[in-house]
RNA sequence: CGGGGAGUAGCGCAGCUUGGUUAGCGCGUCUGUUUUGGGAACAGAAGGUCGAGAGUUCAAAUCUCUCCUCCCCGACCA
């Protein structure tokens, strides 16, 4: 890809009525643009982002046998009604009639749509289990957009729905689940934290909140300062020695949700009537588990917890591109051929690169390619070119490798395994 | 929804207290020349409903009122 057919705004200065790192750089790097408060637009290299995570989610969902499928977000109030959740939901619910006069809402939610789907197709229990998910754009009229993407009023979620014939069943998938949730955020270079949560408004009884610590969380887990152990808030709160190195005490620390699974039980099978027949012909409800990561939010996470004074230090699985071509020279022929030729042999072996080729002073490209964060870089430059050198620059360690122009690409596989 | 802050060019800001030439600065953008290893230099140019509406006045970015929007704190949060 090349920069200049790409779309990459960058700012040098930070927007106004920005407080979060991760929204200043978002806005920065060129990855999102507000709309209107709490409404972002996905720019080309924010949604390369984007589709990374998802891929990672989609791996990890389809080892665990999970099926992805898409739902709408358009639905009737009427099965909303069904399981009472047009009354509690009713603050977060954008809602209005269409043309025919019936009363609609766009989904902050999806347990009453999935739970209708299956209920068409699946009787038996040879039919059961069924885990199905999808990736998809939610709304909810918060009244208090925060941080950019972090809490928005339109945002991107993963939902995975479990249909299970007995709890055993359920507790099988919600453990599946859960083990897949932590390769998930592992992948995304992030250390998580999970704790066992309230259910709220979605009902059922065990639950477990994925929290990531950082500044600009929203909710609390105790903390150790020491080895870094961290566990949820538990009744009277106060601080405790650390159960894992017994030196230091708990502390409260702010963190991020970036995932909520639950054990749902009956709660929406039996309002909407999904049942099925077990092996005896005897009637029963199935039992239902729901598992949920804030996709865009976890972006935002994985900005707060991966920058610098320059910018981003994306992890290597969720970066937009591999690699940086950097030609400083861009109207020198001989300069860009060089550059051409090593943009096609890395592109060819399997990297994702992207060439600043822009006609822009060498200052000007170095800070934009620390502020969009991009693992690797390989600067051309004349210097470096008249011994037939180039360098390679990690952006996470500022490390820098000098070598002849055919070593490149090896030397990048080198620095890349380590 | 309660409290606080803010809105002037694409971005960041000054001007407002004490109303008065043609509303300014930096960055960015366009043209040209010279440049190019950490946000280059010079010359020229384009770009504005001063958030909106009403009022006061000979005259409003500036004073008054109403409204809108954004941000922060709080409450709320599958």
């Amino acid at each position: 890809m090349r920069w200049t057919q790409y779309y990459i705004p960058t700012l040098k200065e930070v927007p106004i009525g920005t407080e979060a790192i991760s929204h200043q750089l978002l806005l920065r790097a060129g990855l999102v643009h507000m709309l209107t408060s709490g409404v972002y637009s996905y720019l080309p290299l924010g949604l390369r982002v984007l589709r990374k995570i998802e891929r990672i989610i989609n791996e990890e969902m389809n080892a665990i046998g999970a099926r992805e499928l898409f739902l709408p977000c358009l639905q009737p109030m009427d099965l909303w009604k069904k399981t009472g959740r047009d009354e509690t939901l009713k603050e977060v619910m954008i809602q209005f009639k269409d043309k025919k006069g019936r009363a609609m809402c766009l989904g902050p939610t999806h347990e009453e749509v999935i739970t209708d789907l299956v209920k068409s197709a699946v009787q038996s229990y040879k039919q059961l289990p069924v885990v199905l998910y999808q990736i998809q754009t939610k709304f909810r009229d918060e009244m208090r957009p925060r941080f950019g993407i972090v809490r928005a009023c339109e945002f991107i979620m993963k939902d995975a729905y479990s249909f299970d014939m007995d709890q055993a069943g359920l507790e099988k998938n919600y453990k599946q689940m859960y083990e897949a949730y932590q390769k998930i955020f592992v992948r995304c270079g992030l250390d998580v934290v999970s704790v066992g949560a309230d259910s709220g408004a979605m009902g059922g009884d065990v639950s477990h909140e994925f929290m990531v610590p950082a500044d600009i969380g929203e909710d609390q887990v105790l903390r150790c300062p020491g080895c870094g152990y961290a566990q949820g808030l538990k009744d009277g709160d106060q601080s405790s020695p650390c159960p894992k190195c017994q030196k230091g005490e708990l502390v409260k620390t702010p963190a991020i949700e970036i995932g909520h699974i639950f054990q749902l039980g009956t709660k929406y099978t039996k309002a909407l009537d999904l049942n099925f027949l077990d092996e005896k012909g005897q009637k029963k409800t199935v039992i239902m588990g729901c598992y949920g990561i804030g996709v865009s939010r976890l972006i935002a996470t994985i900005i707060e917890k991966n920058n610098d004074k320059a910018g981003i230090v994306w992890p290597k699985e969720v970066a937009p591109f591999d690699v940086e071509v950097l030609p400083l020279q861009v109207d020198d022929p001989d300069l860009m051929k060089v550059a051409n030729e090593c943009y096609e042999d890395l592109q060819g072996s399997g990297f994702e690169v992207l060439v600043d080729d822009r006609n822009e002073s060498a200052g000007r490209k170095f800070n934009d390619a620390d502020l969009i964060g991009i693992p690797y870089r390989v600067i051309i430059g004349k210097r470096m070119l008249a011994e037939n050198n180039v360098e390679i620059k990690k952006r996470q360690t500022a490390e820098i490798v000098v070598v002849a122009k055919d070593q490149m690409k090896s030397r990048l596989r080198e620095m890349m395994a380590t």
